[in-house]
DNA sequence: GCATAGATTATAATTATTCTAAACTGTTGA
DNA sequence: TCAACAGTTTAGAATAATTATAATCTATGC
């Protein structure tokens, strides 16, 4: 359980400034045990069922990009009409529930290390991801 | 070169309806030397700009769609306020240029075959997709 | 040719996300 | 401490991709 201190001065050594809002989408996000895979929708959600006030849905968007861009979240890649996001910032893939809309984390012993043996010339590799779509077998592949 | 009377066969053993529109939209995606990556954005706009009747951008949504129910077309995961798709179905992974919004095809020797090791109990795998995104150096990771 | 199921179409509706501009607040420095 | 300013928040409007609707049209089988 991290201390609303510690948020403070994470966030104020990021260049963010430490305000209600941000303090407490920290506490739904990082307050937790396990990883959690959200949408904007699940975290808006998230918040305004264990808060009185809400938070504007602007500032639940502009927080999570700030938060992704300063690395504190990732952005999964999945075709679907809204983004996914990972408090899980390692090096990790993923599996996509396709029955329930989930993602689940593949644990890195679970998969081989992917090798690219040769890239595109004049880029950098950003990063590499890995996504398996499962379903229940009666499912239609895509 | 693929002649009309090959596309009307292959939709109608589909159990797809050979309409011009299909017809049309056949000789846009399959005629071409390399694969095709695009949004409907990009396919609409390759069809105006070689015909003088316009398909209605509704009708674009639905052929694609019912392309890619018959496996004739590959939805790719990108995180994107839009979707992409791919003319080549068979097994194979993606570099997405993020200085270009690019899709390119990676071939499958330069990658090794991915390994899952294990996988959601009760689930099959329907794919399994490596996106890699590169970018120039300047750039920022996401 | 005719009936009909399946397609196409323009347009409206929906949904996720971003923009805007005004009000608000954390920080800095006098 | 407090004024000033830049950074934030906010509601609501705007945008963009996609899907739904309902009327019209067309390929197909008889």
């Amino acid at each position: 359980m991290l201390k609303n201190t510690e948020f403070v001065d994470k966030l104020r050594a990021s260049g963010l400034r430490p305000t209600k809002q941000r303090l407490k989408i920290c506490d739904v996000l990082f307050n937790r045990e396990k990883t959690f895979h959200f949408t904007i929708n699940d975290l808006a959600k998230n918040i305004s069922d264990q808060l009185n006030e809400k938070i504007s849905l602007a500032t639940v968007y502009n927080t999570v990009h700030a938060f992704k861009d300063k690395g504190y979240l990732k952005e999964i890649s999945i075709n679907s009409d809204k983004s996914y996001f990972d408090t899980n910032i390692t090096n990790h893939h993923h599996f996509f529930d396709e029955d329930k809309n989930e993602l689940i984390d593949c644990n890195n012993e679970d998969i081989e290390v992917i090798k690219i043996k040769k890239n595109i010339t004049g880029k950098k590799i950003k990063s590499v991801e890995v996504l398996i779509k499962v379903a229940s077998d009666n499912q239609n592949q895509n």
